[in-house]
DNA sequence: GTTTTGGTTTTGGCAAGTCAAAATCGGGAT
DNA sequence: ATCCCGATTTTGACTTGCCAAAACCAAAAC
């Protein structure tokens, strides 16, 4: 029943809820990430509150509710798997493929969704290793360490890339650090506000530390 | 910039004029096919008139203009390249990918279509028998008897089943007489209005005519 | 030549989403 | 204690699609 404004409002206070610690996201930062002007987000979120799908402080923020959040994880699943889809079954480069799939994910019914998962063996993550919440709407969520903050020169393993850019994306890719491939954190220099980072192939890329933060690894 | 409203009214008035031998389509035609009130058909039609893409004489009906019958092949074109993707590549049953694809067909970008196209070795026609427009948007028209007006007793293929009703196109797989399948008439009653069908593997069906007529074969 | 009739068009209204701009709030600066 | 500023909320309006029901037309029936 809910439109697909309706799920992409959701799905953006749960990705804002993220980079917001959890806490209530204010209406400015709704309004951006719809890109829609301040008052047509308060409005809506205002008619989501009322379907009871999300907890609103009027001046202070919103949050989702359990049934808000039920529901932006089945669109994120949505969105996710057909990412996979389109870069593994299509062939489409994973640096492009949130921006096709912003369309798609309303479009597809639970039927195909179900195909797609068992085409591509139930996937556990998408192309940018982000975590693709189970039909029944559970997000494993690992906790994984940036760039920034991993141990020097330990070999670690590029798990996730949290930027959906394609330019940046296309970057990561030219630089070899895509998911699965593994490097060692060599220096940083907070000064500089650097990080030096060697790919398996020997090559040496340094980044800038916001570009570094958004570049999660784990332990090999 | 079409929205996906114009690209169905577009579809009907396209579909409309085949069943209207390419004369002007009634606007209760349109109205009924999109299974909307009259009044609602003829704003729609005025206002696609009015952006030139169909032309409409009040009180008489509408029929598509050369922009508009372009825009409507590209949206046939992506509606039975899907349904043709939902049965080879996710193993959908025929019978219900129709519906499916109502909604995928507006949600495709070109990229996705093209490569769906080359997965699928750029196919002519769809898994009803139906003709895939060319990305320039020609439709291939072969001329096909239906069963109803074949020649009795020779065998001949069956190409076409032109209804997307889920329930007849059970029916129809249920009697192997789904495209791709060689059958033979029999024979035909005029006063019971029925046509007798041997499918390959020796069972006769009988069909009245209004099911057989939609079901088009060619000869083997 | 009226009348009937069936399809078509008009009219008035509604719901979703959106924007621009004015009104308002609240917390820090004065 | 007051003022100000940036972030919110309100208000008034617009656009798309849609419906219901009244008005309308044209062609066939009487």
């Amino acid at each position: 029943m809910a439109t697909s404004t309706v799920e992409d409002y959701l799905k953006t206070v749960f990705s804002q809820q993220q980079r917001h610690g959890g806490g209530l996201v204010p209406m400015g930062a709704v309004a951006a990430a719809m890109r829609v002007a301040p008052g047509t987000a308060t409005a809506m979120i205002k008619a989501l509150a009322e379907s009871g799908l999300v907890e609103y402080e009027p001046r202070e923020g919103v949050k989702l509710s359990a049934k808000g959040e039920k529901l932006a994880l089945h669109v994120v699943r949505r969105h996710r798997l057909v990412e996979l889809f389109l870069v593994e079954v299509l062939g489409l480069d994973w640096s492009e493929v949130d921006e096709e799939a912003e369309e798609l994910e309303h479009a597809i019914s639970e039927k195909v969704l179900a195909r797609m998962d068992a085409v591509l063996k139930y996937p556990r993550t998408d192309p940018h290793g982000d975590p693709i919440p189970s039909s029944q709407g559970k997000l494993a969520k690992r906790r994984l360490e940036s760039l920034t903050e991993c141990e020097l020169n330990r070999p670690v393993r590029i798990a996730r890339v949290i930027d959906q850019n394609p330019q940046f994306l296309q970057f990561v890719d030219r630089s070899n650090l895509r998911p699965g491939a593994e490097v060692v954190v060599k220096s940083r220099d907070e000064l500089a506000d650097s990080v030096a980072v060697k790919s398996s192939h020997g090559a040496v890329v340094t980044l800038g530390s916001a570009s570094a933060s958004k570049i999660l690894v784990e332990a090999v």
